[in-house]
RNA sequence: GGUGGGGUAGCUCAGUUGGUGAGAGCGGCGGAUUCAUAACCCGCAGGUCGGGGGUUCAAAUCCCCCCCCCACCA
């Protein structure tokens, strides 16, 4: 046990979705760093929580005629499901509504309060009169304020055609996304957070070098703080807007009746409040976690949310007494192939869609492979996935068990390490080189370390060669060394590689029958111990596997894939013609009459009052859209048609509806109501593009 | 538009404070081997280090300009 006592976290994920292989990044990193700390024998307690304030929550209870706790309950659960099942191991699973939150929130307001940083600004606000609340930007739709653009259907916030920002009352004709209602400007008193208060602080806190990558550190100074010694000088904080008028999910400001704490305030309190359940459970004291020189807290996020946890909650902290982050680590965001992931290219993976096809392990090595201690993006590439861990993982680690432990299964090792020529010795010497890179978050680097030593001990049992030997009943005893030599430097590596592949290193304890439980096990070889009988402990992944995945994510709700037990794959029946027969003769010039284009499906929602319709719009690339009523509402779900690309009928005359213009029609097959199929297009095609 | 970060072999990426002939893994090609989940071992990569200019005895590595990609902009 070293004197290091360490708290980390990870992202609250919202309790508004599944969680993907985006979110996972994040989660099997901090996993791999918690676990990395527990096998060095530091005091480590990893927690995280369900973040579950906000409109967006609120909004989607309304939308399913349930409660907010309802909603919440379930997305906990699926949570955690698939956490468990990718071996993350959280100390304490919270949640942001939690009496724990509200106490502490309410104890850190009190102290805000007191430090005089809390001001009362009236602020101008669209409010939707139908749905009964203020809109926030993206809520709100309408046209382009930009004279020379005038684009139609732009959020509230800028436009997608011209880039020009503006605020949602300046939007010609503006329209509430929730409920179709015009909007009307109405004011409101909100609680602001005087941040400039704390800028000297800030500036020492992020530019110290201790707790900030050096990018990051760059970006604040660049984007927010400004330099006090450059000729610029110091720029302006501007005021923290952290209340939300009522209605809205979350906790009343006991002090400020009506109005609720913004869901950017409570959420990272709710890292606190995860703890102080963890410590209640547990018997500990929060504030030795919270409250102690002797605690370093480490937080791991995605630099999408950097901005929240680097100014905001380190002056929240500072100014409530609480210890401040020992660092933030920051992480780029998933690309698959290159590129964003994408629903319609069924990138898009849910973690639950990957268990079902991949094992966890997999993916946890991958990542550990790519993370390095910067922020750039990491790229899931599935062909380097497949190659890179059949090579390493399989061919290469788990091979050396494979071909060794056979020669010496219901035997034991020798009971003196034999002479290896300084192999062990000098991949002990390794551990605290590998630990540092572990330390730095330099996974990628550590992977590197270990296969090396993996090609090192391959290389030692080829030039040996034990199956030879074997041969010649007098060389019974060398066989045993170098099987002996072998599966130490087997165990060595799956010692290395504990934090990032916990079940390897289980399998590794089973085969040897010697538990790993410290990183110093590297040091000393196991002599006398019996070998179990070998079993495989790893397969090799196939592209198969891969697409199957992939295709799953493509159209994740219909087609279950266990329903294939015909003989004949094609069973096609008369009945579809018969029900629509065939029209008449047409000519290629009445067929190019209409103009058929590749759309992408940028925006989709319901129109409440209609029984079939749902409101799509339709970019065919550079800006140019299509507003589309779609009478599909019984067969798609709006989520589940954003971003994918659809045949579009582009020169129909517009029709005005009750709900609004429609500019264009879909295209799609079926008899109607939930059997309604949309047609798609096979990859490369992009939006704009005519069908011939 | 502003701020920050990137553009290095087919692919994914390393390249400390400028200096031995620019590297790794994967893929590919050739050979060897057969203990091992067609795994392992040996050999093979002439890539304008995004483009141009500059500083220097010497630059992927420093400075300037341009192009492209990403994130953030409360």
């Amino acid at each position: 046990m070293t004197d290091r006592r360490i708290l980390v976290t990870a992202a609250l994920p919202y309790a508004n979705g599944q969680i993907h292989i985006g979110h996972m990044v994040e989660y099997i990193q901090t996993d791999i760093w918690v676990r990395f700390q527990k096998l060095r024998g530091n005091r480590t307690v990893f927690v995280c929580a369900d973040d579950t304030h906000g409109t967006a929550i609120m909004i989607r209870a309304r939308d399913e005629g349930r409660t907010e706790e309802e909603v919440i309950a379930e997305m906990a659960q699926a949570h955690v499901r698939d956490f468990e099942a990718f071996d993350i191991e959280f100390d304490n699973y919270g949640s942001t509504n939690s009496p724990e939150n509200r106490e502490l929130c309410g104890a850190i307001w009190k102290s805000i309060r007191e430090a005089s940083l809390v001001i009362e600004k009236d602020i101008e606000q669209l409010f939707d009169p139908e749905a009964g609340l203020f809109l926030a930007d993206r809520f709100v739709r309408g046209t382009c304020p930009n004279p020379e653009c005038n684009a139609p259907n732009q959020p509230g916030d800028n436009c997608s055609r011209c880039g020009k920002t503006y605020s949602p009352a300046e939007l010609i004709d503006p329209k509430s996304t929730l409920s179709g209602a015009t909007p009307e400007v109405r004011t409101a008193r909100h609680l602001f957070i005087e941040l400039k208060q704390l800028h000297s602080f800030l500036d020492e806190w992020s530019q110290s070098g201790m707790h900030l990558q050096s990018e990051v550190a760059n970006n604040l100074r660049g984007q927010f703080l400004g330099d006090p010694n450059s000729a610029e000088g110091a720029k302006e904080l501007r005021d923290w807007d952290i209340s939300r008028p009522a209605p809205y999910f979350g906790f009343e400001i006991p002090d400020s009746p009506g109005n609720y704490w913004y869901v950017w305030f409570d959420a990272p309190i709710g890292y606190m409040a995860s703890t102080k359940q963890w410590c209640d459970r547990t018997g500990e004291k929060f504030d030795d976690w919270w409250k102690s020189d002797n605690t370093e807290i480490h937080h791991f996020i995605g630099k999408d949310i950097t901005y929240f946890h680097t100014l905001f909650w380190p002056g929240m902290l500072k100014t409530a007494g609480f210890s401040l982050p020992e660092k933030v680590h920051i992480h780029g965001f998933l690309k698959v192939d290159g590129e964003k992931m994408s629903k319609s290219q069924g990138t898009f993976v849910m973690a639950s869609t990957y268990l079902k096809h991949l094992e966890p392990d997999c993916l946890r090595y991958f990542y550990a492979s790519k993370l390095g201690p910067g922020l750039g993006d990491i790229d899931l590439n599935l062909e380097e996935f497949v190659n890179r861990v059949n090579s390493h993982l399989v061919g290469n680690i788990v091979n050396l068990a494979s071909r060794s432990a056979k020669f010496v299964s219901g035997g034991t090792l020798c009971e003196k390490y034999p002479d290896d020529g300084g192999l062990f010795a000098a991949a002990a010497a390794k551990a605290d080189q590998i630990a540092e890179l572990y330390e730095q978050c330099d996974f990628s680097a550590a992977m590197l370390e270990v296969l090396q030593l993996a090609d090192e001990a391959n290389r030692f049992i080829n030039d040996r060669a034990p199956w030879t030997l074997r041969k010649d009943p007098e060389k019974a005893e060398e066989v045993r060394q170098i099987c002996s030599i072998v599966l130490n430097l087997f165990r060595q590596l799956t010692v290395f590689l504990k934090p990032v592949l916990p079940t390897l290193a289980e399998q590794s304890s089973a085969l040897l029958n010697s538990p790993i439980t410290n990183w110093n096990d590297v040091k000393t070889p196991l002599v006398g111990t019996p070998v179990s009988d070998f079993k495989h402990m790893m397969q090799r992944i196939t592209n198969e596997q891969v697409e199957a995945m992939i295709d799953d994510s493509r159209v994740d709700d219909a087609a279950e894939d266990d329903s294939d037990d015909s003989d004949s794959p094609w069973k096609d029946g008369p009945e579809a013609l018969a029900a629509e027969p065939l029209s008449e003769e047409c000519t290629i010039d009445d067929f190019v009459k209409v103009d058929l284009r590749v759309a992408r499906v940028i925006a989709a929602k319901d129109v409440p009052e209609a029984n079939k319709l749902l409101n799509l719009t339709l970019s065919l690339g550079g800006g140019e859209t299509r507003n589309v009523f779609a009478g599909i509402k019984a067969a798609y779900k709006p989520e589940d048609l954003l971003g994918r690309l659809v045949i579009c009928v582009a020169n129909l005359k517009p029709r005005q509806m009750k709900f609004g213009l429609s500019e264009g029609m879909i295209c799609a097959a079926g008899p109607g109501k939930a059997d309604v199929f949309l047609l798609g297009v096979d990859d490369g095609a992009v939006p704009g593009q005519r069908i011939h």
